[in-house]
DNA sequence: GCCAACGTTGGC
DNA sequence: GCCAACGTTGGC
């Protein structure tokens, strides 16, 4: 059992998106990244918690919860011409990125926005607070789950 | 829209 | 295999 943070851009995919969704599930696509495919592919297993975090928008934050309900499969909108994410060296016989899929568990009545995670003791070091830090998908400690989890209940 | 950070690309 | 150039991310 692991606990994970995924970033999204709202503009593009956010949790009202998602909840929207049939069973309110998603296949978390378009990961072009190799740390992060290593995860997707090799990490991230099913019963895994993950927290929902927007980009790039006003403020940022965790916007919510889900969990892992697929282990990683391959992406197949790389081999789709149409695709944002097409990569012509990626190929169903020889797949280069994957994916897994994430079932909406709750969304938090308010965002934790970046700078209460940034000022909490317990939160300060999580990755997502590192200048430069560019991965889409960072894992999350324990603690730091836990202590998110009381956050949101507040 | 700026810009720092950093992953990727490609010439050598 | 080095490293400069380039592209992307994402907070501000």
């Amino acid at each position: 059992m692991h606990y994970w943070l995924f970033k999204s851009e709202p503009t593009c995919f956010s949790i009202d998106d998602l909840s929207r969704r049939p069973q309110q599930v998603t296949c978390w696509d378009g990961v072009r990244n190799y740390q992060v495919r290593n995860m997707l592919r090799d990490e991230i297993k099913v019963g895994d918690w993950v927290f929902f975090y927007h980009s790039s928008c006003n403020p940022p934050g965790i916007a919510g919860i889900m969990e892992v309900i697929k282990n990683g499969y391959p992406d197949h909108t790389a081999w789709d011409l149409h695709s944002d994410h097409y990569d012509p060296k990626s190929t169903p016989e020889n797949p280069r990125w994957y994916m897994v899929d994430v079932k909406l568990v709750s969304k938090f009545s308010q965002v934790i926005t970046l700078d209460q995670i940034k000022n909490h003791p317990k939160l300060k070091k999580m990755l997502i607070t590192r200048k430069g830090n560019r991965l889409s998908i960072t894992p999350v400690t324990v603690e730091e789950w836990t202590t998110l989890l009381a956050l949101s209940r507040i």
